[in-house]
DNA sequence: TTTTTTTGCTAACGAGCGTTAGGAAGCATA
DNA sequence: TATGCTTCCTAACGCTCGTTAGCAAAAAAA
């Protein structure tokens, strides 16, 4: 029996709220009190709907984990292209699903450790296997010549470093569009400050 | 009349103490009671040597604060040194800040958000005092033609944002010191993947 | 030795926490 | 009309929170 669409829009609409305050002032800080008053309702109502507040986190995180693979894997299927463009392509996937909800991004780039175990472990065995995808293409990229580093697994974390910070200043109403943004950090990840212009 | 010896290392072994915890469950996770006991205390205890919690948090993110300005300040002092130079010394100075304590950084890095109002405005001031010092350096370099990018502000962000990923995998018995991993960094930044070997 | 400071205890305060039980409306389907 | 599902309520559960008051022992200073 699938849940019927208002079920699942007021589920939803949980989530949502409760990301966002997630965000706002942390997992831990967040009551479901007050989760409940950005919804107008009382705090009990909510667990007609959910079953947990950590079950809330735990979807978030997982969910948009998922999301990023399958971005990820979109984007560096093509084994015949150039390893340095797979790489772009790899960078520009994860800023378009980053940017797409800054409060998904945030809440599941800084609180997933209150995720309790075994989940918690679970999902960071996810971001490494994540990770060692672009530490694979940074290694093959320095194989083929196409690039020069002298730790593919050190920089494959400063680069996703750079990625990861962006929910933190990005603006979906600014001056620079998904596109553009993902454009200009591939360069500049790729170029350096004093590569060609 | 400045407090003794012994005073002044309670206070600080409480700070330490507490900050190792704000970093590993985040500072709204952490109870005093979790606090005291780390120490072999009552909760109650606690308030012989501090005023609350908060003047903990307030404590270390101020603290590392000055110091990244005292520390930025002395690597871009001598205005004679080229731009590129002397944005590679203030990169180095700032992951040496950053290594130094790596549960001080990783608490001034996440947690200055539960500071309340004044202080966390204030905190949010001095970050961005900081990062004009970057941004500054990096316009100045692409104005005397030692660096490209289209956006000095976008290129600070980026390169602070790899310096900052750092409290969450360094590890001060790993295989790269300090001032191994500055210069890796400098490099990667600057130069970029595909910059010149 | 007396005085003061440091350090820590027990006990408790008011408040807020996540969550549950049980009931009652409103609504769609039969 | 009857049935069942969705939605939300009130009231409360046991528990933990940050913090305070008042007292006592120990250590340092006089």
């Amino acid at each position: 029996m699938t849940p019927s669409t208002a079920t699942r829009s007021r589920k939803t609409q949980i989530d949502r709220t409760a990301t966002a305050l997630f965000r706002a002032r942390g997992y831990a800080a967040t009551s479901m009190r007050e989760l409940a008053t950005a919804l107008g309702l009382e705090a009990g109502s909510l667990y007609s709907h959910i079953k947990s507040k950590e079950e809330i986190l735990h979807r978030v995180c997982f969910g948009l984990a998922s999301d990023f693979f399958a971005s990820f894997d979109q984007a560096t299927a093509d084994a015949s292209v150039p390893v340095a463009t797979q790489l772009r392509q790899a960078i520009e996937a994860h800023v378009r699903v980053l940017t797409r909800d800054g409060a998904v991004s945030a809440v599941f780039l800084h609180e997933w450790r209150h995720l309790s175990e075994p989940a918690r472990t679970e999902f960071l065995a996810l971001r490494d296997r994540y990770e060692a995808g672009f530490r694979n293409l940074i290694a093959q990229g320095v194989a083929s010549g196409e690039m020069h580093t002298p730790d593919a697994a050190f920089a494959a974390l400063t680069l996703l470093a750079s990625l990861n910070w962006l929910p933190s200043w990005y603006r979906p109403d600014g001056n620079l569009g998904p596109d553009e943004i993902a454009h200009r950090l591939a360069e500049q990840l790729l170029q350096g400050l004093e590569g060609k212009k």
